[in-house]
DNA sequence: ATGCGTAATGTTTACGTAAACATCAGCTCG
DNA sequence: CGAGCTGATGTTTACGTAAACATTACGCAT
């Protein structure tokens, strides 16, 4: 374990090359306003000469402060996590917080409890949750008692503070969209069961329907691949009645649109799509997939703020803001095929 | 800043009610041999009971080192530094070491300078570079000394640890695969010009064109996007001898997908298209895409095993590793059309 | 029996920082 | 003119851990 090392400069060490206590020296650090100006030019050149740089433990340890926050997600490989991610990391740089990654290997409880249970050893001073949230019931135990949580898409607002992308609305407007096209009604290809956006996404699918007196199709489940939306898509294709798809998100969309493609169904003068997510490919499909926009970066964006608020505060907060979206329309949408013509 | 806190449980009130010394407590902590069943044991239930947890700033201050290795990157918007992330975290984690991510706003000199400025007093063992590395001279007279550097995709294997895909004979696959099906030549459509992967794809398509003796039509440049590739493939589907297009990521390859249905050439009948990534939605595109699969979480697996024996070891290493590729054979691909039937 | 080695545990110390407290010089005001 | 204040800097201490060193107690060989 022992092995040569370049010995840190330490303030100490400055301290002596400057010619003033060590304490001086943190005052220059920390921007201190009580050191007179020439004093902390001495230790400044002192400290750009040895090349100082503080040590960030000895700090944490003095302080109980990390200035870091934790993220746990399951995996990065869909579009939403890893851009919320680069958001999050990007405004925790800009406050100068860092970001540990603290990823889970499977989605079990078990998992997530292995993932808090290092967490409780780390460094951090919140942490953000990138993941349904019935499976950190179990952790939540393990946690360090002064370790703040914000939820990203989730309903758990009641017991945490609680980012989310507003699902229901973007749902409502991809499917407005297309009755006010002239479609009769909707149908849907769903995420899987466990995911609380999955959800919020149909549950609103359907009041629309409802709440515009229309039929309600069986949904169709996928599990957010393209492969599942193109399974999905190829029951779709031989569902004669069916003009209008709103896929939960862009990837099944894609399948959809595949499996239409090969059963001969023109987009959109057959059928109408409508994706959600708008991820950067969106707008290459064949054809380019009208979808509910997500905003990201703003997600990311009140995270950290959420938790910065917290960690300052020193306090949980409650409750849930919904960051809205926005119907991208492209050109899988249009109304749907004259009565005569589609017999 | 002195806010209301749960007093940390340190060893020290372990120890206490263990009815041992502290050192103890370290010793069990650690798991140090020399410790005697029966105290472990009363240790053990002391810890369980008070909820003890190690504190890792102090651990850090001590040991010098962080067990945490950070991670530079531009962005997670392409799926390849999203996935070689994903993999370096689970193989870090394996490890026991935590991943800091940091961020660099953008790919310019400065920005990678403030990034590595701000490294240098955070709390990592090494680090692990995914960019371009030419951004990176300048950085380096800023890491502090004992922190080791691996990069990826790069051709600095004279300074570093590069862990690579071999990205030449990825693409030497895919136009060798074009060429065994009978085209004349193979167009490409390359990856922006400051990118070293993108370099060496296209660099392995002119010498695999020039080993078969064929001609080698003029590259036209994208930037990674799929809206890129779609300019470039409307260019193409208007060069009549155009038979087969090797392009240098599969978002562009979407691109060129679209071009060519929108005017009206037929893949693969007409045209045949490979792409180079293999992300998961390559599979559902229309038609499925043929191409190069890289494997990022042996990638990651690499990087972190390149770290760690640097950081044990202390010292530097150089040279490359390449992680080879597989060509991925799907729909978009054919022998040319007759030589009748295209003119 | 005496001494010595060894295994188990305790005590001291240092890591680098920053809060708390101490000191000292200069200055204002009664 | 000196008491008291203020601003600049120095000294002490504690944060939690673990290495290094110190101290037991016990067993075994002479």
């Amino acid at each position: 374990m022992s092995r040569p090392k370049a010995p840190r400069v330490s303030m100490a060490d400055v301290a002596k090359l400057a010619g003033v206590s060590s304490q001086t020296v943190s005052r220059v650090a920390n921007g201190h306003p009580s050191v007179v100006g020439t004093t902390r030019q001495q230790v400044l050149a002192a400290m750009k000469q040895l090349d100082y740089r503080p040590n960030s433990a000895a700090r944490a340890l003095k302080s109980g402060q990390f200035r870091t926050i934790g993220v746990i997600l399951f995996t990065l490989s869909s579009t939403g996590n890893s851009r919320t991610l680069e958001a999050i990391a990007t405004h925790a740089a800009l406050q100068g917080y860092a970001i540990t990654l603290i990823p889970v290997a499977m989605p079990t409880q078990d998992s997530v409890l292995g993932a808090f249970t290092r967490l409780g050893e780390l460094a951090v001073d919140g942490v953000i949750v990138i993941m349904e949230v019935h499976l950190l019931d179990a952790a939540t135990v393990t946690l360090p008692p002064n370790v703040q949580v914000v939820v990203v898409d989730s309903d758990a607002g009641d017991r945490y503070t609680v980012v989310d992308t507003d699902q229901a609305d973007g749902a409502r407007q991809a499917v407005a969209h297309l009755l006010e096209l002239g479609h009769r009604t909707v149908w849907h290809v769903a995420g899987p069961e466990e995911s609380f956006a999955s959800g919020r996404r149909a549950q609103a699918w359907r009041d629309t329907l409802a709440a515009a007196g229309r039929e309600i199709p069986p949904p169709l489940r996928g599990d957010w691949s393209a492969e599942s939306g193109y399974r999905a898509g190829l029951a779709l294709a031989d569902e004669p009645g069916c003009t209008a798809v709103f896929a939960a998100n862009d990837q099944m969309a894609l399948g959809v649109l595949r499996a239409l493609h090969e059963r001969g169904r023109s987009v959109p003068a057959d059928v109408s799509v409508v994706g959600f997510d708008d991820i950067p490919d969106a707008s290459s499909f064949i054809p380019p997939l009208t979808t509910v926009h997500q905003d990201f970066a703003e997600v990311g964006r009140r995270c950290v703020e959420g938790i910065l608020r917290q960690i300052e505060r020193g306090e949980t907060e409650h409750g849930t803001a919904l960051v809205p979206t926005r119907l991208e329309v492209r050109t899988s949408t249009a109304p749907p095929p004259r009565h005569g013509a589609s017999r």
